[in-house]
Order: C-alpha cells, then sequence, then structure tokens
DNA sequence: CTCTCCCGCCACCCG
DNA sequence: CGGGTGGCGGGAGAG
C-alpha cells in the first residue's frame, strides 16, 4: 500500500512542488491537495490528482493515501473530465514550475501558511465544491489575489474594536503572517486608509480603527463627491461613449466644478492626506484613487460604477494624457482598489451591459444611508435603538396584521402615513431623512441606517470588541455591506430591464394570473433585495413564478447570466460570504446553491456560486442562462430584486398611491435607482431585474448598508396599487412582505398566504431541493420576512442565525422565517412549507445552530415583540439578538399599525 | 480574445 | 543616503 502511495504522491507532489514551494508553507497546502489527489487516483497520477482535488472535500484533510476505489468514485462524480484534468495539470505545470523556481526563494515560510493550508484543508474537507479544491490545488492566481489577502488581512482584526484598545499594525508583521511581499500590504492598507480604517502612524507602523468611523467617512466621500460632481461626469462619460469610444477628457468638467479638487478630497478626513499639486505622485496614490471610486459609488444612483468610466475620471482628473495604457493602468489600480473593497463588503462585481457588451463593474453594497444620517446619530448611543426598532417592528407588525385582517386589503398608503406622521412628529428625529433624494421625507431606510449605527455603535463596544475572534469580522459586522443583499457575485443589468419593469410592476395580479399562483394564493415572493438584490426567496410553493411573458422580458432583459460573480467579497469567510448571500438570498439563489460555509474564503466566490447553485433552478426561472441561474433564478422566481424593479415598483407605486404611501416605504436608494443616469444601472440592477413579479410589491427597503428591514407590499392589494398602470397583472395574494435586515440577524421570513399551488410547478424545477434558502447575507444580519396574505403557509424551519432570532419570528403570523445562510447548508426537504420545498434556512453563523423548530416558534414571538429588548441584543450582536428582539417589536408594531386603520 | 491583476522593478521621498 | 513606499506596466492566468 505504501509504496502505491508513494509512488503517487511522486508523481503528483512533483508538478505541484513545482508550482509551489514545495516545503514551504505555502507550497505545503497545495501538497496537501495534491497528496489528496494523488491518492485518490492510483492510476495516473497527474490526472487524478487534479480530479482529486476537485472532489477532495469530501475528503478528510488526511487525505492519506486513500484507497484507489475511492478515486474511482470521484473521478465517476467529479465533473471533471480526465482530459481536462490533463490540461489543467499541464497548463499548470510548467508555469507552475517557473514561478516554483522563482518563488521558492521569495516565499517566506510563514505560518500564515500553516494558516492558508489548515484552511485549504478545512476547506477540502468540509468543502463541496470542486472549485476550490482545483484551486487549491495549485496555487491559483486567486489564492493569492488581493481580496483574498485583503480578507486575511482584515480577519485579524476586529470590525469594531474597543475604543481603549489600540491595535498597531506592523507591515512587516502582517507580511510575514501573511505570507506575502509587503508590497502586497502596501496596496491594502493605502485602501484602508482611504477609508480611514487604518492610518498610518510611523514607518512600518498603522493603527487600525476599525469601521466605527467608516459612515462618518463615507458620508464625507459621498459630500465631497457630490461637490465634485461625479455624478453628472459619469453621467456624461456614459453618453459618450454611447456616441464614441473614445472620450475627450476636456468635457468632463464643464459644470464648472473645479479642477483637481482631489487634495481636497483627503483633506476632507484628515490631514492625513496632504494636499499636494495636481499631478503629483500622491495624486496619484492607491489612497486617492481609491476615495475617489468610492465616491462615485455614493454619488451614484445607481450605485454602480463601471471601471472604464472611473478610470476615465480619474484619469481626467488627474490630467494625464489619455492615452491607453493610462487607461489600462487605472483599470489595473481600480481592480486592486475594488478587491479591497469587495473584501471589505462596499461593493461587489457586477457586469453592466451595455450596447458594447458588457462591461466590468462594481456595485456598492456597503451602507448608503449614511448620508442622511447625522453625524449625531453616529454618535447616538444604544437608547435609540430600542425606538427604531419599534419603528421598524410596528411598520412590520402593521402590514402582518392587514395582511391577515384582510387579505389583501393593506393599504401601503396608511403604513406609510404613519411612518411619516411618526417622524414628523418628532422634528429631531433622526429618521428624517435629510436627503433629498427623494423627496421622501422619510424613509424606512434611513431609519434602518439609523438603525444599524446605532448597533454598530454599541456592538464596539460590546460585542464586536470581544470578538475578534469571532467570525470574520467582516460578515459579522453589522456595518458591514448590506451586502448580504447581494448575494451573488454578479448582477447583470439590462437597460431593457427597465422597460420591462414599468408594466410588469403594476401588475402582480396578471403574473399570478399567468403563473396559476395567483389562484392559490398568492404567491409570496419574496424579494428584497437591498441594493437590489433580492432578499427574499420564496419557497417552491411560494416562489413566484413569473409569467412566461414577464419572464421572457426578463430575461431578454437581462444581460447575460451573471458571470460568476465576483461577489468573493464576502469571501472571508464570513464577511464576504455572509454578506453577500444573505440578503438577498433570494429563495431561488438559496435554493439552488447552498453554500458553502462562509467561512471559506472565496475569492472565488463567484464560482462557487455558481457550481453551487445549480443552473437548474434558474433555468425555471429564467429564460436567461443558466449559468446564472443561482443568481438569477433565485431572485426572478421569489422576489423582485434589483433597484430596477424596485425603481419600477416605486414610481409605479408612487403614481399609483401618491407619494405619501409610497414615501414611507421607498428608500432612498429605491429613488436613486429610478433616476439613474446610468444607462446600464438602471435597466440591470442585477438578477432582479428580470422579475418583474416582483413588481408587484412594494419594496420597501432600508438603506443599503443598514440592516434596515425591507417590506415588500403586494401592490395589488393597497388600494391604491390598484390603480396601477401597468396592469395587467393580477395583484398577488401576497399582501405585504416584510424584510428585515441586518441586524437583526438574518433570518429570512416567508409567509405565504396561500400556498402557491400553481405556482409550484414552475418552482420545482428551481429549488429542487427544496429547500429555498434565502441566504442570509453572511451575517445573518438581514432577515427577510414575507408576510402572506391570509394564510400563512407553514413557518419553515429555518435555524436562525443567532443574531436575528428576534426578527425571525413570527409564528403567530405564520410566517415562516427563513433562514439562508452561506451555508446552503439549507436542506432540501426542509419541513418549511408542509411539504413544499420549503425554503430552508440557514443560520451559519450563528454561532449556536439553533434547530429551526424550535426557533421559529421562539423567532416568532419574538419578531413581533416589542424592540424593547432590542436594545440589548442589539448590541450584542448577532447572537443574542435572537432572544431579545422578540419582545418590543410587537408592542411598537400594534401601535403603529393601528394607524392604517 | 478580453478581463483580471500578480509581480516586482525601480523611482520617490522621508527620516 | 538608506530604506520605506508605492507607481507602474509587463505579462500571464482565467474565462
Amino acid at each position: 500500500m505504501e509504496v502505491n502511495c508513494l509512488t503517487l504522491k511522486d508523481l503528483i507532489s512533483r508538478p505541484p512542488r513545482l508550482d509551489f514551494a514545495i516545503e514551504d508553507g505555502e507550497n505545503a497546502q497545495k501538497e496537501n491537495i495534491f497528496v489528496d489527489l494523488s491518492r485518490m487516483a492510483p492510476k495516473t497520477p497527474i490526472k487524478n490528482e487534479p480530479i482529486d482535488l476537485s472532489k477532495q472535500k469530501i475528503f478528510t484533510p488526511e487525505r492519506n493515501p486513500i484507497t484507489p476505489v475511492k478515486l474511482a468514485d470521484r473521478q465517476q462524480a467529479e465533473p471533471w473530465t480526465p482530459t481536462a484534468n490533463l490540461k489543467m495539470l499541464i497548463s499548470a505545470a510548467s508555469p507552475d514550475i517557473r514561478d516554483r523556481e522563482k518563488k521558492k526563494g521569495l516565499f517566506r515560510p510563514i505560518e500564515n501558511k500553516d494558516n492558508v493550508f489548515t484552511e485549504s484543508l478545512q476547506l477540502d474537507v468540509v468543502d463541496d465544491s470542486a472549485v476550490d479544491e482545483f484551486e487549491k490545488q495549485r496555487p491559483s492566481r486567486k489564492q493569492k489575489s488581493l481580496g483574498l489577502l485583503c480578507q486575511k488581512f482584515l480577519a485579524r482584526y476586529p470590525s469594531y474594536p474597543l475604543s481603549t484598545e489600540k491595535t498597531t499594525i506592523s507591515l512587516d508583521e502582517v507580511a510575514v503572517s501573511l505570507g506575502v511581499e509587503r508590497r502586497r500590504i502596501y496596496d491594502i492598507v493605502n485602501v484602508l486608509e482611504s477609508l480611514h480604517l487604518v492610518s498610518r502612524v510611523a514607518k512600518n507602523q498603522y493603527d487600525w480603527h476599525g469601521r466605527h468611523s467608516l459612515p462618518k467617512t463615507l458620508r464625507n466621500l459621498q459630500r465631497l463627491g457630490e461637490e465634485q460632481k461625479y455624478e453628472e461626469q459619469m453621467a456624461h462619460l456614459q453618453q459618450k461613449e454611447l456616441d464614441l469610444i473614445d472620450y475627450k477628457f476636456g468635457e468632463r468638467r464643464r459644470d464648472g466644478y473645479p479642477d483637481s479638487q482631489d487634495p481636497q478630497l483627503l483633506d476632507f478626513s484628515e490631514a492625513d492626506y496632504p494636499s499636494s499639486s495636481a499631478n503629483s505622485r500622491k495624486d496619484k496614490s492607491l489612497r486617492i484613487m481609491s476615495q475617489k471610486f468610492v465616491m462615485l459609488f455614493l454619488v451614484s444612483k445607481t450605485k454602480i460604477v463601471t471601471l472604464d468610466v472611473a478610470a476615465k475620471i480619474l484619469i481626467e482628473e488627474s490630467q494625464d494624457t489619455p492615452d491607453h495604457s493610462k487607461f489600462k493602468t487605472k483599470v489595473r489600480r481600480l481592480y486592486d482598489i475594488a478587491n479591497v473593497l469587495t473584501s471589505l463588503t462596499l461593493i461587489k462585481k457586477v457586469h453592466v451591459t451595455e450596447d458594447r457588451g458588457r462591461k466590468p463593474a462594481f456595485k456598492w453594497i456597503g451602507p448608503v444611508d449614511f448620508s442622511s444620517t447625522d453625524d449625531d446619530l453616529m454618535d447616538v448611543s444604544t437608547p435609540i435603538l430600542p425606538e427604531l426598532k419599534k419603528e421598524i417592528y410596528g411598520h412590520i407588525q402593521f402590514c402582518a396584521r392587514q395582511k391577515l385582517a384582510r387579505h389583501g386589503s393593506f393599504n401601503s398608503e396608511q403604513a406609510s402615513e404613519r411612518i411619516q406622521r411618526k417622524v414628523n412628529s418628532e422634528p429631531s428625529s433622526p429618521y428624517r431623512q435629510k436627503q433629498g433624494s427623494g423627496g421622501y421625507s422619510l424613509e424606512i431606510g434611513s431609519l434602518a441606517a439609523v438603525y444599524r449605527q446605532k448597533i454598530e455603535d454599541s456592538s464596539k463596544a460590546e460585542a464586536f470588541a470581544s470578538q475578534r475572534a469571532m467570525p470574520p469580522p467582516s460578515s459579522l459586522d453589522p456595518a458591514a455591506p448590506l451586502p448580504s443583499l447581494c448575494v451573488d457575485s454578479e448582477y447583470c443589468v439590462s437597460p431593457l430591464s427597465c422597460q420591462v419593469l414599468p408594466a410588469a410592476q403594476t401588475e402582480s395580479k396578471a403574473l399570478s394570473a399567468q403563473t396559476g399562483l395567483s389562484g392559490g394564493g398568492g404567491v409570496s415572493l419574496a424579494a428584497a433585495a437591498r441594493d437590489g438584490e433580492p432578499l427574499v426567496a420564496a419557497a417552491e410553493p411560494l416562489l413566484y413564478v413569473p409569467p412566461a411573458p414577464l419572464i421572457m422580458l426578463c430575461g431578454g432583459l437581462q444581460e447575460g447570466p451573471p458571470g460568476p460573480g465576483a461577489g468573493s467579497a464576502g469571501g472571508g469567510g464570513s464577511e464576504g460570504a455572509a454578506a453577500e448571500q444573505p440578503p438577498v438570498a433570494s429563495g431561488q439563489k438559496r435554493l439552488s446553491r447552498d453554500r458553502k460555509p462562509p467561512q471559506e474564503d472565496e475569492a472565488p466566490a463567484t464560482k462557487r456560486q455558481n457550481r453551487d447553485h445549480g443552473a437548474g433552478p434558474l433555468a425555471l426561472v429564467m429564460p436567461k442562462k443558466p449559468s446564472d441561474s443561482t443568481d438569477i433564478a433565485s431572485p426572478k422566481t421569489s422576489a423582485p430584486h434589483e433597484d430596477t424593479l424596485m425603481n419600477r415598483q416605486l414610481s409605479a407605486a408612487k403614481a399609483v398611491l401618491g407619494k405619501a404611501t409610497t414615501n414611507g416605504f421607498v428608500t432612498s436608494e429605491w429613488e436613486n435607482p429610478s433616476r439613474n443616469t446610468e444607462i446600464e444601472k438602471p435597466s440591470k440592477e442585477n438578477e432582479s431585474t428580470k422579475e418583474p413579479s416582483l413588481l408587484q410589491y412594494l419594496y420597501v427597503q432600508s438603506p443599503a448598508g443598514l440592516n434596515g428591514f425591507n417590506v415588500l407590499l403586494s401592490g395589488s392589494q393597497s388600494p391604491h396599487a390598484v390603480g396601477l398602470p401597468v396592469g395587467p397583472l393580477p395583484p398577488l395574494s401576497v399582501p405585504c412582505v416584510v424584510v428585515p435586515s441586518p441586524t437583526l440577524g438574518a433570518i429570512p421570513v416567508l409567509c405565504s398566504p396561500t400556498v402557491p399551488g400553481p405556482g409550484s410547478s414552475a418552482p420545482s424545477p428551481l429549488p429542487n431541493a427544496g429547500p429555498v434558502n434565502f441566504g442570509l447575507p453572511g451575517l445573518g444580519s438581514t432577515a427577510h420576512l414575507l408576510i402572506g396574505p391570509a394564510a400563512l403557509v407553514n413557518p419553515k424551519s429555518s435555524t436562525l442565525p443567532s443574531t436575528d432570532p428576534q426578527l425571525q419570528g413570527p409564528c403567530s403570523l405564520h410566517l415562516s422565517p427563513v433562514m439562508s445562510r452561506s451555508h446552503g447548508s439549507v436542506q432540501p426537504g426542509s419541513p418549511a412549507y408542509g411539504g413544499h420545498p420549503a425554503p430552508a434556512v440557514k443560520s451559519r453563523q450563528s454561532p449556536v445552530p439553533v434547530t429551526p423548530k424550535s426557533i421559529r416558534c421562539t423567532h416568532q414571538e419574538t419578531f413581533f415583540k416589542t424592540p424593547g429588548s432590542l436594545g440589548d441584543p442589539v448590541l450584542r450582536g448577532k447572537e443574542r439578538n435572537q432572544s431579545r428582539s422578540s419582545s418590543s417589536a410587537q408592542r411598537r408594531l400594534e401601535i403603529p399599525s393601528g394607524g392604517a386603520d
């Protein structure tokens, strides 16, 4: 036996060695992988390796030589063909070898290696996706990516360090620890510095500040961006592109904004950045570029920035001559920055489809409302939290009641009015929105934002502080970008979608009819996505299936499938992944794919997702591409997602309802989208666009970064809504969907009034497994609640993330909380919805896995309770939330709700 | 092919 | 002036 093993190893190991430093820590990882592989395939070592690797997940770290049998199995199991494997090996080999030789000297064996190694092993073991393994085999580029490195870097420090504790960062130490050259650390640190997450204190020394001041920093950047008129510039550039590929620099500033104020940008925050003369080296620094890049997102209505536009703007500002090489260089830098920002879960990669084709772009998934919040708010201490929660819960409860009371009679206006009323009543209320974005005086989103900030603050002191150990900081962070919303890596935005949407929106009814869902009860979809991404997913039964026509439209609209995503950001273990997934989690997504543990880093998140999801589900939903399926599908089916939709809906809603109603519900973001200057954005907004069905609902989103609640109201229900223009769609039965987000936990809840009998058909394919997962954002921050009109179906079992417990539960309501989590642990068979493929709830994060059942009850109750309890919990962090939240919400709810009547 | 973006040379600039 | 920083762009992996 041994002999065999050795032989295999030898064969296998060699190639790896070449690639990696064999003995070196880094290499070690790879080697391990290889080893495993080797054992797997006794026959041809080389080929086997790759193959094995892919499948290894199953294998334990031990990976010792395994019996050949397994190999055979695996091979079969593996998607990879021998040929493919060989190719892989071969391709990897030569280059690797070369690199290897070089690297040997370069690499420093570091602990890091060990870590990496460990991680890889774990991944292998746990991991399902072949991809990971594959990657691991050889140190793929991804493994060495800045994003991954950044995640590791961030994992070292608490997102919200206690004020008392000072964390200093030694670049040398970090570099060694992470096993990379210091040069790479500079890239990370510079971007972090631009956001004030760190500050340089001395040579080679930085202080870690964490995310505490991130909202403030972003606000400042947003302000600066507005001053710089970046939005106009972006719009201008985009227009130009339509006309010409070439763009001229001169025009950009026509508006009169001063030439380079770049230096000022830096000033805003600190003295750190010395204003330098234009074009100075500093102006070109990654720090400044990073700030500008962020500003572009912040001023963008669509929150999507294409790299080419960003690069052009940067070039213009730098007053450099716009040659192609410059452009390329800028883009490279932007990728560097984007990788870091993605690791921070502030942005995620998407693709914008344009006439010219797909363009790489990034979407802001971080907090959005900070702009509206005051500094005061930032400082606000915990006390406020309860208030906010009440508001939110109250609103939710109200909705629920309404629904319950009359199945579709819910009037969104009333709700909105109520909210406004409240807001108005308190002049000082933080809830008021400052922004003029929409003219909405108050937005839930803003509330959420406030809430979130508070939470953040509190969190610093408490949980987070202690939690370094916690799952990756990022994921945990409340502040973390709502990103959770965006589960998937990429979205495609297509212009068309916009057009389509309007019509779609109006009519949910039509949809339901078409889908067949209508009859049954409504379909409950949930879709809430924060930034456009769909938050909710419905169980299969619940899944809303857009009528064929709609689908077609959607599909058409969407570009191709979203690529694999980009989303890796979340990656970092919990962070990225969590963030992304959770919110949106459209049921579909979740359904299709199960997430891997957030822990994994995924630089390659996108890939994973892809693989995770099957195309299958998507297919159902979307005509378009299977590949995206996961993303698309889920969103599509379950909920309306995307800004576009949202916008549409909003606009539609506004029209119908009148502003008042909408106001209450609409979040700032929503508004923004509607306006999009950017052509692309509007259309696409991700996967969500596709779903017209979503239109039916009015989506109330909390501000993006925040953990606000997202509420989906069915348009049909609202009387006003009836008037909706578009119309053909029959209103869905679902009155409203509330998606609480973030802070609470990520517990998505789906209540579907009636089970979608008809709908099921469509859905069935998707979910397959059944369980629809709503992915909670990694953190579990977001919870989605869907309330079905009349009859809620069964509550699904879901595991709640520790954090969210509160939200979850609307037991009484019949709501079923669905958790989706990064993991994808969803169970297909999960009980949800009684037999239906219920969405599975995952709570990967939750430290303590709760049993769905138990959780459910608890949560449910909790959910409605008054926030009072929340205050504590919130702070605590995710874990505690569950229990606490419960109480206060209800109280609040009732009060507010009353207004409706 | 295009998109990404790693890698590390070498210029800056600070202490 | 030495060394920390970090701009820069070649070139290769990934798709």
